[in-house]
DNA sequence: ATCCATTTGTACGTATGTATT
DNA sequence: AAATACATACGTACAAATGGA
């Protein structure tokens, strides 16, 4: 009876073990950002496998954001510094296969951009409220010449928040999301009615974010975000999801 | 004066055009999940490239979660349907080589699974009460028998609540940021002291943010959930990091 | 500044194990 | 049970690109 219990295996790829051995590397800190691998060829030594194989694992390395490789360069491919461009395609392509709707990507952000607001009116610093400070001046100077330059302070305005916030999660996440956001709806933005008025109303309300940050109400800064994003969004949101960012509004 | 504007080039791999035509058709539902892909030679004849950046393309979309390809298959490669594999995988690289904190982990899960619960609070439906009521009854039965069928169960009316936000973003993040922290401290907490009690006081906990998505109490069930989850988890977190956490809790 | 050795990008042929018919 | 079509992996070859002499 009984004997050992054996488990069912899985045929793992060669270049996948390639690829785990180098992502360890990557991940305990044995290879930093800015060391070189070994060329192709002394890698297909190291790991006795054919060329072929080194370069399947290279491009998998590559498309994870972990190694770049060019033509040509002696050195080998290089390890680069950790970038949320991986988090950003995947998420992507969640927003388009999984059919992500817009009240759903504006529901995720109004929630972070509160979260984020929370946590900076209580970790800002002064150099990091003159940041914030800059970025809502740059909106004003933006405000009569044009769309690009206005959205590029906001952007600016939410990322200082982000950092203030001292959680790098959220402030990947906001980043990746708000730039799926923006390039949803970027067209529509431009092309409506009564920027002007939208502009000044927008500076209106991230002022009085900025203030309740600086006065370190974190509760009331958050309440104000979600509803300086649902004030800004909400005419491109179809109706049937309003309620739920409605909701998200106390 | 002026002249055309030239723009930088990039030289652009060929298995990159490739890796973009796939991407394009799998994204804009030209190919959906359970379609097959031409066999690695038919490939090569419409792409007129090699076999080999062929199979370059293909270890970068099967990187992606866009389709998997098995040797003999006499079809070729198979389009899935979008799993967070890839975002899983992100995450877990930017987790360990960007020294993600528990206490970001924890924070942005605290975050996010009030914003479920908000939402869920508005949204329920009579069924998916019921799934978060077995859920719960779940927790009951294990709280006895061992912390991994009771973390189980947990995970799963976590789910329930987060699939009843109506938000994929906010299930598909939270399941993500969930399974990271728990891998993170499972055995920290399987080796917790009375962890008897630590159950208990989990199950009341979930109880009473149950009755206020019951009772369609949406900011309350928001508070409860991030009590909820601060108790759970503050312990592991470094003492520094806590007051971070506190301030997310009103 | 030019040339050169090396490396990557790509191509092609072949052998082998596997899944389906 | 055999035949077929496929993916995996190997090896070689050449062009383009890079960095250093």
């Amino acid at each position: 009876m009984g004997g050992p219990r054996f488990e069912p295996v899985r045929t793992v790829r060669a270049y996948e073990r390639i690829v785990e051995q180098i992502e360890e590397a990557v991940e305990t800190g044995t290879l930093t950002p800015g060391h070189r691998l070994p060329s192709e060829r002394d890698l297909m030594a190291q790991f006795s496998v054919s060329r072929s194989t080194v370069r399947e694992a290279l491009r998998v390395l590559q498309a994870r954001g972990l190694v770049r490789s060019r033509p040509g360069d002696p050195n080998g491919a290089e390890v680069l510094p950790f970038t949320p461009a991986a988090l950003h395609k995947s998420m992507t392509t969640l927003a388009r296969v999984d059919q992500l709707s817009l009240g759903e990507l504006v529901g995720f952000r109004m929630t972070l951009d509160a979260a984020a607001n929370l946590l900076a009116a209580r970790l800002r610093t002064e150099a990091q409220l003159a940041e914030m400070d800059a970025a809502i001046s740059a909106m004003r100077a933006a405000a009569g010449t044009g769309y690009d330059a206005f959205s590029a302070a906001d952007v600016a305005f939410h990322d200082a928040v982000a950092r203030a916030s001292g959680n790098k999660l959220i402030q990947i996440c906001t980043d990746v999301v708000r730039s799926i956001v923006l390039n949803l709806i970027a067209e529509k933005i431009a092309a409506a009615p009564d920027q002007d008025g939208l502009m000044r109303q927008s500076i209106r309300h991230h002022e009085e974010v900025l203030a309740a940050v600086r006065a370190g109400d974190g509760p009331l800064a958050a309440r104000l975000s979600r509803q300086t994003m649902y004030d800004y969004y909400v005419t491109y949101v179809p109706a049937p999801e309003r309620a739920a960012l409605r909701a998200l509004l106390d």
